[in-house]
DNA sequence: TTGAAAGCGCTAACAC
DNA sequence: GTGTTAGCGCTTTCAA
C-alpha cells in the first residue's frame, strides 16, 4: 500500500519538469520526441497512473458519464446499462453505474455521489414522476442530465423514451387479431410515466363500445407482485382472453402461478408483457413482449447528452417499440 | 449550469474564514454557536454541496467502494452487488459498480478507473485465473483488495469464496440418492478457480470404482453455451442420469433445450445446478441449485477491507454452500 | 520546446 | 475558537 506515484515521480524519473510530463502523458502537445520517451519509460516503471480527480478538479471533466437505475435486478434496465457502455467504449469513456434501489431518497444520494465525482453528465431512470423531481432538476443545474425511459416533465432535462401508447396498442391488436375479447392489465402502480401511459393506454384501448369486460390489478414491476397478482386473478373465478403485463418481470410472476394452477398458456389464457428482455425468453412458454430499441436510444441518448444542456427547452426523443411474438400468444416454439 | 459554489463562497457569504467555513460542515470540531449557524444559513442559502474530489484529494478517503464484476447480465453477480450495497449503506457508505464485459482488458481499465476515483476498497470477482493476475496486483499496491467468489492466487489479495468442492459433493450426493449413476457435467472452461474447483470436484466424485460413466462439456457461463451443450449432449445418443450445471445460466440454457426436445426434468433426466439465482425459480421446471450465502459473505468482505491488507500474507475466508432442492431432481411444486 | 508557478476545492497543521 | 497557509495531484497559462 505505497503512495500513489504521481507525475512528480515520473517527472523526476525522467529527469523533466512536470509540466512536461503532463505535457506528453495528455499526447496532443508539442514536446520533443527523446524527451518524451524518456517520460513513457518513467511511466511504465513506475506503473503510473493519472488521478482522476485530480485531473477533473482541474480540467472539470472525466470521460465518465454517471447513471443511475431504478434496480439493478430488472433485467431490462440491465440492458440498458450494457447499451449505454456499448456506445460510450467507442470513445473511450465509461461508465459507473448506482442502483437507487427503488428509493427516491437513495436515488438522490446517489445523484449527489456522482456529481460529487464530476461525471460529465448523468444518465437517470427516474424512480418516482413526483419524488425525483427535485434531485434531476437540481443536477441538471450542474451537469447535462438526461432522463431515460421514465419521465419526470417537471425536471427539465432531455428525454429519450418510447412510445407506450403504441407499445400496449400493439399488444392489443395482436391478441385481438387471435380471438380475445376481454382482458386484465397487471402493471404497476402509476407512479412512473410509463406506468401512467401504459395504463391509460390500456384503458383506452382494452374496451370497445359493445363488447369485452376488463380489469386491473396495479402494484409493482417485480416477480413478486406477478406472483400475487396471478393468485388474485385466479381467486376471481373466471380469468379474461387474455392478460397484458406491463413488465416481463411481472409476467414471469404472473406465468408460474398460472403454471402451478394448471392454467395453460396459450390456450386457456393468452399472455403478452413489456421489456423482451432474457427472461421471457427462458420460461415456458416463452412470452410475446414489447421490445424497445435499447441500442438505437442509448445512442442517442449520448448524442444529446453530448450536445450539451437543451438550447432553449428539453428535448425529447421518441422511438417506437415493436412486439415479438413468442409461446405465449401461440408462436411454434422457435 | 452555473459555476460551483464552493467553501469559499460560503464562508464569504457567512463573514467567517474558510477554515471556519469547513469546520462546521465537517461537524465535529468546536465552533462558536453563532458562528455554526451563520454557515449553515450561508451553505442552505447557496445551496452548497461538498465537491467529494476535493475533498477526497486531501482526506484521501471518499466513503465509497468500488466493486467490478465480470458480467452484469449475471444474475448472481447483481446479488452480490446487492448484498454489498445493503452493508455499506449501514454505514453510510455506497458503492459504484463497474462491468468488465468478461475482459481481462476492461477489467484492468476499470479498476484504474476506480483506483483513480479514491475508492476506499476495491471488491473485484476476477475475470480470469491468469489475466486477472496484474491489475490486482497493482490495485492491492494502493488500496485494499479483496477478491470476491473467485480466486487469483498470484494476485495476494484478501479473499472471500465457498467451498466449491463441497458445493459439488453435495449435488452429487443428492443426485445419487435419487439412483442416478450416470452424470454429465456442464461447466465452464476452466479459466477461473470456481470453474478449476467445480470441475475437479466433479471428476473426483462423478465415477465410483465399480459403476457409471461420465462427461464434460466445457464453454462459458452464460445461456448460449447452454443451448449449445444441451443440444450436444442430446445428439450423443444417450442421456445421462444426471447432468451437473455450473451454473444457473448454462443450466437454463441446458432446460431450453431438453424441454424443446420433448426429454422430460426430472423423471428422463436430472439436472441440478449452482448459484441459487433468481433465474432458477422462474424456470420449468424449477432449478434445484447451491446456494452461497451472499449476505453473510458480504459482510465478512467489507470486515475484511475495513480491516485494511491483510496483517502479514492474504487472508482467505471460505464459506460452506448449500443445496436448494427444487423441482429438477424431483421436488413437488412448491 | 520547456519550466515555474498558479490554482481547481478542500482540509489540517500551525499559529494567534 | 479562529484565521492563515500549505498542499492533495493535476493541467495550463505565462515567460523564458
Amino acid at each position: 500500500m505505497n503512495r500513489r506515484v504521481t507525475v512528480r515521480d515520473v517527472a523526476a524519473e525522467a529527469g523533466v519538469s512536470q509540466a512536461t510530463a503532463s505535457r506528453v502523458l495528455a499526447g496532443n502537445e508539442s514536446v520533443d520526441p527523446a524527451l518524451a520517451r524518456k517520460v513513457q519509460e518513467a511511466t511504465r516503471k513506475l506503473g503510473y497512473t493519472a488521478n482522476v480527480m485530480a485531473r477533473a478538479l482541474r480540467t472539470q471533466h472525466t470521460g465518465t458519464i454517471g447513471v443511475v437505475v431504478p434496480s439493478i435486478s430488472n433485467p431490462y434496465f440491465i440492458s440498458v446499462v450494457e447499451a449505454l457502455e456499448g456506445v460510450l467504449a467507442e470513445t473511450q469513456r465509461s461508465l459507473i453505474l448506482c442502483d437507487a434501489r427503488d428509493s427516491p431518497a437513495i436515488e438522490a444520494d446517489r445523484i449527489a455521489l456522482l456529481l460529487g465525482r464530476m461525471v460529465d453528465g448523468l444518465i437517470v431512470i427516474p424512480v418516482s414522476a413526483t419524488d425525483s423531481a427535485e434531485a434531476l432538476r437540481s443536477a441538471s443545474g450542474q451537469r447535462p442530465v438526461l432522463q431515460f425511459d421514465r419521465y419526470v416533465a417537471s425536471a427539465g432535462t432531455d428525454f429519450i423514451g418510447t412510445d407506450n401508447r403504441d407499445g400496449l396498442r400493439q399488444m392489443i391488436e395482436h391478441v385481438r387479431a387471435l380471438g380475445c375479447e376481454s382482458f386484465a392489465y397487471v402493471g404497476s402502480r402509476a407512479t412512473t410515466s410509463t406506468a401512467v401511459e401504459r395504463l391509460e393506454a390500456f384503458r383506452a384501448l382494452a374496451s370497445t363500445p359493445h363488447l369485452s369486460e376488463h380489469w386491473e390489478l396495479l402494484g409493482e414491476y417485480n416477480v413478486d407482485w406477478g406472483l400475487e397478482a396471478g393468485r388474485r386473478l385466479l381467486d376471481s373465478g373466471a380469468l379474461p382472453d387474455a392478460i397484458i403485463c406491463s413488465a416481463d418481470l411481472i409476467a414471469v410472476g404472473v406465468l408460474t402461478v398460472l403454471k402451478d394452477a394448471g392454467v395453460r398458456v396459450p390456450d386457456d389464457v393468452k399472455v403478452v408483457s413489456y421489456d423482451d428482455s432474457m427472461m421471457g425468453r427462458i420460461t415456458s412458454p416463452t412470452l410475446t413482449s414489447v421490445r424497445q430499441p435499447v441500442e438505437e436510444m442509448a445512442r442517442e441518448a449520448i448524442r444529446l447528452l453530448d450536445g450539451g444542456p437543451g438550447q432553449s427547452s428539453a428535448r425529447k426523443c421518441i422511438f417506437t417499440p415493436q412486439l415479438i411474438v413468442r409461446e405465449s400468444t401461440g408462436a411454434e416454439p422457435e
